[in-house]
DNA sequence: AGGGCAACCTGGGGGC
DNA sequence: TGCCCCCAGGTTGCCC
């Protein structure tokens, strides 16, 4: 479930569930599931057990657990990633990769994952810029949500970009959390196309692009996030209701809601971008 | 240094 | 029905 609003989603479905426990056992039924962890999956599992939660947290779209101990478990839900908080008597889900279990013998933690594009990962906590992160995740910039978010110097840092402005939008350490989906509908509230070269942006026009992504995602939260499937749900199983909210994503040839244009699809990072040509025009060539 | 692209996977859907 | 090709909310690593 990856952008910001979905990952969110499932951290306050952990938060919920996870903090003060103890975990009992891992088990490790796929070795992707565990990523990056330098001394091995054996390592991770024997760190892990006895340990207790302390907290949950999010940046971008990484979530991770504090430990008693100054260690946080990192995760990342890839394309298919799902946290499922499930009885212990519940069957195995087919694409079931990790399932971690608790002292007090309550409900399962169960990280589930088709295309292993996700993984758990065990990192110390740093100190980044005054905040405390694994250190996994020091390269990745603070999202529209974090309160130290600072759009200004952002707007400046992203019309300092030689690239096209969804690709800035998509970096993860210009600004966090902003995935496909996202970075479409905020450019189609701005009335910017995808390959707008972000040097060229005004400041007024990279501000309010960073402001609509930020109030975008925000809606999205407020309704559980976008679910166009079943793969992207949160801790109890259950979809968010923002899909039927998009105005450009996945909307090839319906109707622009602000100008009745049909939505373009167009090949962009080997991936999809929609938009509407006459709100957002193709910009014209680079001069040099 | 920073940008761009292939690689990492599984499964669903459409066309033939 | 089956096969094949295309598509999918992401990140990393390596090339230039």
């Amino acid at each position: 479930m990856p952008e910001l609003p979905e990952v969110e989603v499932v951290r306050v479905g952990l938060e919920e569930h996870l903090v003060g426990r103890v975990v009992s056992s891992v088990e490790v039924l796929h070795p992707r599931a565990i990523r990056r962890h330098v001394p091995g999956e054996a390592d991770f599992v024997g760190r892990l057990v006895g340990s207790k939660i302390t907290a949950v947290r999010r940046r971008g779209k990484y979530l991770w657990w504090e430990l008693a101990d100054g260690t946080a478990v990192l995760a990342h839900l890839g394309m298919s990633g799902q946290m499922l908080i499930q009885p212990q008597n519940e069957a195995d889900e087919k694409h079931l990769r990790v399932r971690i279990e608790f002292a007090d013998g309550g409900p399962e933690l169960r990280f589930v994952d088709q295309r292993t594009f996700g993984g758990l990962s065990l990192w110390d906590l740093v100190e980044v810029d005054g905040t405390v992160l694994p250190s996994a995740v020091s390269h990745i910039a603070r999202d529209p949500m974090d309160p130290l978010f600072d759009i200004a110097a952002v707007a400046r840092a992203l019309r300092a970009r030689r690239t096209e402005a969804k690709r800035a939008l998509l970096d993860q350490t210009l600004v966090s959390g902003v995935g496909n989906i996202y970075a479409d509908e905020a450019l189609w509230r701005v009335g910017l196309h995808w390959a707008r070269p972000a040097d060229r942006l005004t400041v007024a026009q990279a501000r309010d692009v960073l402001t609509a992504a930020t109030e975008v995602m925000a809606e999205a939260l407020r309704v559980g996030g976008t679910s166009f499937d079943a793969l992207y749900v949160n801790v109890n199983g259950e979809s968010g209701y923002f899909s039927r909210s998009l105005d450009a994503y996945g909307r090839e040839g319906e109707p622009c809601r602000r100008c009745g244009s049909a939505i373009v699809r167009e090949a962009f990072m080997n991936r999809s971008s929609f938009h509407c040509p006459r709100c957002q025009p193709k910009p014209r060539s680079r001069r040099r």
